[in-house]
DNA sequence: TATTGTTATACTCTATAACTATA
DNA sequence: TATAGTTATAGAGTATAACAATA
């Protein structure tokens, strides 16, 4: 049996100031969370994005999916060399010779039904400390922190 | 010269419901940000982040540490080490044989002075869009979220 | 000229597991 | 028994740089 003695907390003022680091903080411990979540998935959060991704945008490119999950076009290469040969989504002629448009699979439609539920589940556990109103604050508020972009690549 | 058309944007209604998502974005996009403010004094956010834990708690130990960043024992172990070589940090005995006590160096603190400001201007400018009265609620409502915990490694 | 896909390569970060010493 | 430090190793994730093909 786990004793699980207290450990001593750091004090960090400077930091707490800033939101930022509590950004950090917050988005390290919630993104734990949700991998844990999807862990029996045996897929990353990601790639879960990813998911969700080619599914309200199907046909969309490779360049366009790294864009939104702020990658590169070489990062956003290998999650869909990894979805593709986990046989999740699927790379079909483009609309042009240059780009190739994204689909999901029949099994990358199942998996993402079976794993929206425990995303959103995992996620109301993060934030279960939070008031309903702190929550609803907090999504206005971080929406347009978290707004796609259509620049350079990061 | 750049032309920079403009990119297509991906829709993301189903994610952008859950706030893990946004925290992630939104964290992703100011950690860019401070990643590039600190750039030029060639140290990551989160070594400056272990640089500032380590001014407020003096004497600190590495697995203490370790827990504020959410990392592992091995992981701190990797931060405190590099920071050592830079000769940012020092180890001195701690408050028995097994523990050591975490100091900066003199050069440690003149950097971190230098850092502070650059960081919060950093953390400014990720926020401007925002209102003030916006802020000051993501600062409360992200201050919970961001806790430190003293249970496992991560 | 700019964009897209692609490949190869290297780097950073982190985790795991094992070991030692100490509490 | 549990904790702290240490080491070696492996894996994920990402960036850079180059190239070919296409727009």
């Amino acid at each position: 049996m786990k004793r699980n003695f207290p450990k001593p907390l750091l004090h960090h003022p400077v930091l707490s100031a800033q939101i930022g680091f509590n950004l950090q903080m917050a988005s390290l411990r919630v993104a734990a969370q949700i991998r844990e979540a999807l862990a029996r998935f045996e897929i990353s959060p990601a790639k879960a994005t990813a998911l969700s991704l080619v599914r309200m945008n199907p046909g969309c490119d490779q360049s366009a999916l790294g864009r939104a999950l702020l990658v590169n076009r070489a990062s956003a290469m290998k999650i869909v060399n990894s979805l593709s040969s986990g046989g999740l989504v699927e790379r079909k002629p483009g609309r042009n010779l240059r780009t190739n448009a994204l689909f999901l699979t029949e099994a990358g439609e199942r998996l993402l039904d079976a794993l929206l539920p425990a995303i959103e589940q995992a996620d109301a556990l993060a934030v279960r400390e939070l008031e309903p109103t702190q929550r609803k604050a907090l999504r206005r508020i971080l929406a347009p922190l978290a707004k796609l972009h259509g620049g350079e690549d990061p």
